[in-house]
DNA sequence: GGGGTTCTTGACAGCGCTTTCAAAATCTGC
DNA sequence: GCAGATTTTGAAAGCGCTGTCAAGAACCCC
């Protein structure tokens, strides 16, 4: 098998136009049925396989959609991606990444990486670009942003505070009163309204908002570990906790598990994501989910349609409280937990 | 700001013509001072940014990177490629990611697709493409596998069976006799390795092998759980447990913890890649550390280093066991550790 | 100051494909 | 069987960039 074989290696061997080959791969125009067996074998025949590249300068597009995460390496990313992929799964196109690093100068790096690759397309997904940026491009090509809320720009995202919300709520309704709260980076919109809505559910049940039972956390597991840190340093007391997301209420869990405090028999638990290990989690994990497959699946069915002069408004996305064994109803006996470890 | 500028574009704008303008973006010859600088404004003026495509077409190469992983979400491979992403940044090299999902034929598509974009170099990690598939690839381009070993081809991975045998080593060291093992599923040589590993740790104890304290499952959290199942189902007697990867050792985890065993006062669990979240999982997991950012970064320089014409041998990565909490001394009693859900 | 070097520069031919455009082939209907 | 309408086809001009090549400019020494 040959090293390149174009698409004039293809129309010699077949005795016709490399115009006509072009016809019979891309059905652009009707091809007598002897020449286009003719060719079609002679592709066969010589194993070809046609340029992408080419094909792209040629055509003015690259069948390309560029999507900037914050690190490809994240679980939450990871659905999102995953979803991304299935959805162009079977189209001509193909996905190809870049990630920004919760840093506004990386990720402009990072588009203008996927933007030099000519890019057809671009999913954003969350992260801090200046809007003025993104509508920028968007005058260019579509753009589709996951996360974030960029008026006159198609978004997808859940209701952070509502999910916020039901997390509260079902620690409320399980009795619990003095709830503490992890919350995200209080730069991250999502996580301002996860606070949000925490606060809302306090208020909805007349309960008073202890900014003693907050503590800040960067998203990450060693951040919901120290928080938990802090709060017992701090004396606060509480017999519940909702974490911004599942990573830190992960963190949380191991500096309970290592002072003795057991989840949920002492102090119920509740994340925020779903992610996948979440319902592997010991205890399983109560959290809200945030459908990370489908928002990746649905943001490139966006663009897709878009890239076709289609446009639409997706379906919006619910967060919805899952419901597993890192939560339990308030001991009655109102014993206090704080029990050091043996 | 002009939709498309190209380079003849800011050619024209310097005064200048295209040669030059190019020679000046890519330093490939000298060029006066005076002409550089106006090249330099103009393109800061026009806000030029190449295309790549062309470029590529025209060098016949695409300053890209094809990485075939099987799985984009899975924690495993997100570490790997995270260091790709490490590796490549800065140099004005790209990753380009597809997924085989475990299946021969989806692999061999997720190929094509990248060779199809003309990638300069492939890495691949794991899966089950026919050795002489990617020999033929690599009489075309630099080709890294990972995970597994063919002889011809740089191969990049650590000694699973070494790696088994120490996590295991550890569990006879800590007085268990009784040691069960949830094997990888056994179409995967690493899954092999590792059960062997497992085996020889046994051996060099003087313990039998026990096929019944063995159940296989398919590296995902589900089978872990399943397989704890089974394992007591069969009224097998084990006082730890050797999972062939950390997402097992998860799904095992639960299954203990639903009835009541703990980890590690009751039995001790053992994992394998020591996933990043591994550290903070309850208890903080005992596991065999995969340096997976490590092999995604190797894996990377040496693509490179093989486009530049420079070969290596990299040095070798070892498996790692790294000692949490899931392990603990056998209870010197030997009291019966399986009772009931109370 | 002239012959010979060495540098710098622009024209131009691709890279592999698409896509007009107009010529060639085929098909109408009478 | 022929004028006209309709397809099918190939030639050729790009897409935006690189890299060769030879001409022009700048330099050297005697």
């Amino acid at each position: 098998m040959r090293e390149n074989v174009t698409l004039s290696d293809v129309a010699r061997e077949a005795g016709v136009s490399p115009s006509t080959v072009s016809r019979v791969i891309n059905g652009t125009a009707r091809v007598d049925a002897r020449k286009r067996e003719a060719v079609l074998r002679a592709i066969e025949r010589l194993g070809y396989r046609p340029n992408l590249m080419a094909k792209g300068l040629a055509q003015g597009r690259s069948l390309t959609i560029g999507v900037v995460t914050q690190e490809i390496s994240s679980p939450y990313y990871g659905e999102m991606l995953k979803g991304v992929e299935q959805a162009l799964e079977g189209t001509s196109y193909h996905p190809i990444f870049a990630s920004g690093h919760w840093r506004a100068d990386q990720e402009e790096a990072a588009l203008k990486v996927l933007v030099g690759r000519q890019v057809d397309g671009l999913i954003v997904m969350d992260g801090s670009v200046p809007q003025e940026r993104l509508l920028e491009l968007a005058q260019s090509m579509p753009v589709v942003v996951v996360g974030r809320s960029i008026p006159g720009l198609r978004c997808l995202g859940i209701d952070n505070a509502q999910g916020a919300y039901e997390g509260t709520r079902h620690l409320i309704e399980l009795g619990h009163r003095r709830i503490a709260h992890i919350a995200g980076p209080q730069s991250h919109p999502d996580a301002i309204e996860r606070l949000r809505g925490y606060r809302k559910a306090l208020e909805g049940a007349g309960l008073p908002f202890d900014p003693a039972l907050v503590v800040e956390g960067d998203y990450l597991e060693p951040s919901g570990l120290l928080a938990v840190e802090a709060l017992l340093a701090r004396g606060a007391l509480f017999t519940a906790i909702f974490a911004a997301n599942d990573q830190m209420a992960y963190g949380a869990n191991v500096a309970l598990y290592r002072r003795g405090i057991r989840v949920p028999h002492d102090v119920s638990l509740v994340g925020f994501d779903d992610l996948p290990s979440s319902s592997y989690f010991t205890p399983p994990l109560t959290t809200v989910r945030q459908p990370g497959l489908e928002m990746g699946w649905e943001a490139a069915r966006l663009v897709l349609a878009l890239l076709e002069g289609h446009d639409y408004t997706p379906k919006p996305l619910a967060a919805r409280l899952v419901v597993r064994e890192s939560t339990a109803l308030l001991r009655s006996s109102g014993v206090r937990w704080v029990h050091p470890v043996d």
